[in-house]
DNA sequence: CGGATATTATTAATATTATTGATAGTATAA
DNA sequence: TTATACTATCAATAATATTAATAATATCCG
């Protein structure tokens, strides 16, 4: 059977014309009528109704039932060409979320150097909901994920390699300065400085306000953490942020959260199930969970 | 690209030989040369090197990559094929544990027939573990299966839709006939009727006697629960079975266990990931909970 | 109603692709 | 060296897919 009939039937159940998916592939719309009608041979059952009265396709109970397998089969496919042109080109595209680049990355690039993965190593940065994206359709080989729950995919492997609380960041003048510790409640009425767009630390913000029942005010937004730092630094509000900013600005104090059962940030090596890891990928996975060890016992 | 290509690439990474994989394929030996070509060609990369020095045939990295793609788009494609001959033929073919069989399906069986069912179910018997393999490779639609763990596979589906402790049953002349509760420790050096191959009841007995450090020892063993109930009541030994039994035979007296943390008799409904639940399949499964709701007010 | 429009099916011709038989090439073992 | 085992090559053939042309069917609308 040829996977070209897959992707003409796959385009035909979202297209609901015979006619536009000829288009779409650039084939005459016989050649569509053909191969669902091989299709429908070979699985002996109608997988369109052609319901002409309507001027519409309905997708039968079988259509349905193929429909799932054959997305399945595009999906592999694709990814095999994928990840064999990455493979020979010896190239290893890592997903990267800014905040874990800005912690993590430093701590073992030197490894990276030493082991020779340097060289092939291809960083791509993004928000960890479209890294999770593109690291599903193969754009990305391996990818690190922040998170506040677990990860649990069933076609992506999440191997956790740390898990470091989130905290406040005040100004060394602020009324909280000389505290080691607070609860969440005590920021109530606090202005807030806060990122512009970040799932994770929006997720993890919403969930310590929604339980403290309270309203935040967000006096500023940036993406840019060091900016956010500079604002606290100089009292124009607190920031939410996680453990993992290697010195605190000039300035300025962390707190630690006292709240029962705070939200973490848990920062995870995430890749397809059904990808076999290279030699490289395997050691670049190696290192990271090994760089983990040591950042664990510096805290 | 042609699926086939792709099953004599899968046949020739197990049988590493160009010619047994024509043999098995009834084609002949060039077929196969053309087709890893083809493929190659495709994907841009050798899959297979030809060492003809030891005479031997080597998968490069590209290839075992492949594979894994390979393997699962001949297993989705053989997939839909049986689950679209099942559903044009109206079959729904159910797998069943024995024990489960005895217990649950009386008491489903009316709402079964009530909804027009019975007729396209098929039931299949077979040990939890076949039963396992046989949803995964679409011989059953779906299955029910009994565990001491939650199942979390990610190829399949699995509801838990029951759980019921171990109990131990004893004749009513035995010296604890008149106890209510015991603990599993009080069972050393008790003879024991046992199955002679049941998975679940294998592993939670031995988690038991492991914790207990006790060595059971097994005086009679049989598939047949009615068998064993009859040696129970003869006080030929004790019995270390679930809960769901609907009556004990005469003479013999359910105790219930008074360890931490027992094991328990884990029934859940499991199916295909990848599988869309036809109408009746659907049905199928809302019956089969519903069914439980009564069942556990019932205790 | 009837013609314009839109869509899918049919068909015969053509183009493309897969398979084969025959045989060459390469290495091993005896 | 010869026999044996395996894979590659290649030209011929078989099988399959695609196309252009057109038929068929239904809608829309004046």
């Amino acid at each position: 059977m040829n996977t070209k009939d897959l992707a003409y039937f796959n385009d035909l159940i979202s297209q609901k014309s015979f006619s536009k998916v000829a288009q779409n592939f650039g084939v005459s719309q016989p050649t569509i009528t053909m191969a669902i009608k091989r299709l429908e041979a070979d699985f002996g059952a109608p997988l369109v109704i052609r319901d002409r009265v309507h001027n519409a396709i309905h997708v039968t109970p079988s259509g349905e039932q193929l429909a799932v397998h054959a997305k399945v089969i595009l999906r592999e496919l694709d990814l095999a060409h994928q990840e064999i042109i990455n493979l020979t080109q010896n190239r290893l595209v890592l997903g990267l979320p800014p905040i874990i680049e800005n912690y993590y990355f430093p701590k073992v690039s030197a490894r990276l150097a030493a082991a020779g993965l340097l060289d092939s190593l291809e960083t791509v940065e993004g928000g960890s909901i479209w890294l999770r994206q593109a690291v599903r359709n193969g754009q990305v080989d391996m990818t690190l994920l922040g998170s506040v729950e677990p990860l649990a995919y069933q076609d992506l492997v999440a191997e956790e390699f740390d898990r470091q609380p989130f905290c406040i960041y005040v100004s060394a003048e602020h009324r909280l300065a000389q505290r080691k510790r607070i609860y969440f409640n005590e920021l109530r009425g606090e202005d807030f400085v806060f990122f512009n767009s970040n799932f994770i630390h929006n997720t993890a913000f919403t969930q310590l306000t929604r339980r403290n029942h309270f309203q935040p005010k967000i006096v500023f937004r940036s993406n840019d953490m060091h900016v956010l730092m500079k604002l606290v630094a100089e009292n124009i509000g607190v920031a939410f942020l996680t453990k993992i900013i290697d010195q605190p600005a000039e300035n300025v104090v962390r707190l630690d959260l006292l709240d029962p059962e705070p939200p973490e940030f848990i920062t995870s090596i995430v890749y397809r199930t059904n990808h076999l890891l290279t030699p490289q990928q395997a050691q670049l996975r190696q290192i990271l969970h090994e760089a983990l060890d040591q950042s664990k016992t510096n805290f």
